[in-house]
DNA sequence: CGTCTACATTACGTTAACGTCAAGTTTCTG
DNA sequence: CAGAAACTTGACGTTAACGTAATGTAGACG
């Protein structure tokens, strides 16, 4: 009953992910179970990482950025320059990422125009004779 | 010099894509440039949609989730029911929207929370020299 | 006329992110 | 102790989004 570290199949459940894409995840780098023999635990690391591996999936990031978004947090604990290197890194990430959230303000602004016309059709939509006819008959 | 039907090899240039990628996207119903003989010619509405086909993609959206959204720019100028019907479409694309843009800030919530860890563990260092010397002589 | 250039179609190759067997353990359970 | 459950490691299959030839043609040019 020690819930420090969990098989497999507890974490499929928890998570809803496949045994092969925990597998698949270990292979790249993004999971590192321990092993009990043949078996893997998956420890609370382990957990925490596939939460923000599911989180950033959501959003779109491939898991080579995801893994990428993950080495950020390692605790990089050497002399100090690695840290500031990972500090830099993540600052060089953010700007991307807030880059990225621009791209999808503008597309939603495009998007509400788009809206915003359609109401004006729908509203505007009274005689429905003097405006543009395109192919009555 | 008629600049409202360009060639595929205009197109490549002032998009910076590639004449398969234009096929590419033909094949899939998202870009419909009209014929002259063999040859594609594209119009002012196909650089329209290239454009947000190119917006979407630098966003991370699928090829077929952007012709979904292109789809909601078609007028579909049916009776008014189908704009209507376009427009419920549009609204669950956009709360769709909204939930990602929701996750990325969750994203960046998190890596920033990280940073400040960094920062502080950087801050806290105590002497180390008389703080940054990044580049100063 | 021959050659170049810009285009065309057809078709096989590639990477990412797993799905889907197949076949062999190990562990639990009646 | 037998069979089911829960694992394991291969290894091939799949979809998306093009890249990359290979080969063919229609016009422009010297």
């Amino acid at each position: 009953m020690d819930e420090t570290h969990i098989t497999i199949g507890r974490m499929c459940e928890t998570f809803g992910v496949s045994a092969r894409t925990l597998r698949f995840y270990e292979t790249k780098k993004l999971l590192f179970p321990i092993r009990q023999g043949q078996k893997r635990l998956f420890t609370k690391r382990d957990r925490a990482r596939l939460k923000l591996i599911l989180k950033g999936k959501r959003f779109g990031f491939s898991l080579e950025e995801i893994r990428q978004l993950l080495d950020l947090y390692k605790s990089d604990q050497d002399p100090q320059i690695q840290i500031k290197q990972a500090h830099e890194r993540a600052e060089r990430q953010l700007k991307a990422l807030e880059a990225k959230k621009q791209e999808l303000e503008e597309i939603i602004d495009d998007l509400r125009s788009q809206l915003a016309w359609g109401k004006n059709l729908l509203s505007t939509r009274a005689p429905l004779k003097p405006a543009i006819r395109h192919f009555d008959q």
